[in-house]
DNA sequence: GCAAATAAAATACAGTTGTCTATACACCTG
DNA sequence: CAGGTGTATAGACAACTGTATTTTATTTGC
């Protein structure tokens, strides 16, 4: 989307640019953990983890606002292309389902920290931190309301609201995975488990008022 | 629960308390909104507000997560009461769901500021932190679950999973609250339409399954 | 009144933060 | 080579942070 000034060196004047914006981003996500939230990152500590001067900092990015929303959309963009290739992988083995909850949960296990940002960042920070990671929630929201479409066609199933059955879902497989994070490991399967249940209790629900609605249309 | 130092003052020698625990809860409580969340506040600064030097903060907390971890108790123990209001309010007049969820959205407008830490603050912060939010969002749970198994004998309805489908709806109803204290109030009304049906799909759902188990049992 | 006890305040310290200013560096064009 | 230009650094500043130490204030029992 946006080219960095230094993708793009060609014949300009000046001295070369030691670090791009990706290295600042690179460094801010080293930082990141369990017990680190990117609210809570300062300029001055991202800029000694990427090597240069506080000062610096400002040649890539106006402030930490800006850092954090090009996290976000990192996080959006990265995961909705594993749950990509989950929806298309789990189609023919698994259930659709099984497949993206499972994907889900291995993306939280490996933690490249991308996830970590886009699951519980979005409830504090800024303004324009805070619309961002609802921008890159309703893009899931969005394929998941067409896949919920095409699956409800395919099998001949009713589907109420499909807007707001894949908001339910989102919104609810994101706030499970937030718990997640919080929790050890081994827990992580009881709890994958529990997110597919509550994924097809919402899905057998949206059929049902679908089925209610078609028998007494008043 | 826990008896503040200075609310029994029965013959001790040494000076009284300016000040008292809930004092100082009233004023990090001031510093709070919708720009301020607890783990950005200072000790310095809630000290400032409560009008006190910064060292007599010690004399109530430990540290600013004993301060965090009061409020969010606070938080749950107070929505808790308002909800179990409206649920017993709302079995005669309105349904159930639309009743707690017009009480939940109407102590989100109020803003007295406990919602916001329940609602957001359970993602961010220390491990003490984390496990006082979570053990707040499981006392819901549980209330929840019984209330839904109570209305699904008087029903007659099946129910799939109670302790789950208590924890999705719960999850999912605060999700939604967290992203509505982003949104202006006029967009509040429709949040809460969104809210109430999502719930009742959940509710469709659970029953759907349930019925779907009796039917096939394998 | 006096000593003990408790609470609060005053002072101080080392650390960190964001940002300003000036300066050194590396590079391209002429 | 010089000149210009964009980049990065160095140093400094005031503000703020949490906390340790010391001092003052106020209350109680004797």
């Amino acid at each position: 989307m946006s080219d960095t000034p230094s993708s793009v060196q060609l014949g300009l004047p000046g001295r070369k640019p030691v670090i791009s914006r990706e290295d600042i981003i690179a460094a801010a996500l080293k930082l990141l953990g369990p017990t680190r939230s990117v609210s809570t990152l300062s300029l001055r500590e991202v800029a000694r983890e990427a090597g240069i001067a506080p000062n610096s900092f400002y040649r890539h990015f106006r402030d930490l606002d800006e850092l954090a929303v090009a996290l976000i959309d990192l996080a959006g963009e990265s995961l909705r292309q594993i749950i990509g290739e989950a929806r298309q992988r789990a189609t023919s083995k698994h259930s659709v389902v099984q497949g993206c909850a499972d994907a889900f949960m291995d993306q939280l296990r490996a933690d490249d920290r991308l996830l970590h940002i886009l699951l519980r960042e979005g409830t504090v920070g800024s303004a324009a931190f805070k619309h961002a990671a609802e921008r890159q929630l309703s893009f899931f929201e969005d394929e998941l309301r067409l896949d919920l479409i095409r699956l409800a066609k395919m099998k001949n199933s009713g589907l109420h609201e499909p807007a707001l059955t894949a908001k339910a879902i989102t919104r609810l497989v994101f706030a499970m995975g937030a718990t997640a994070l919080n929790l050890p490991e081994d827990k992580h399967a009881e709890l994958t488990e529990q997110i597919v249940v509550m994924v097809r209790m919402i899905i057998a629900g949206t059929q049902a008022l679908a089925a209610s609605k078609t028998k007494n249309p008043a």
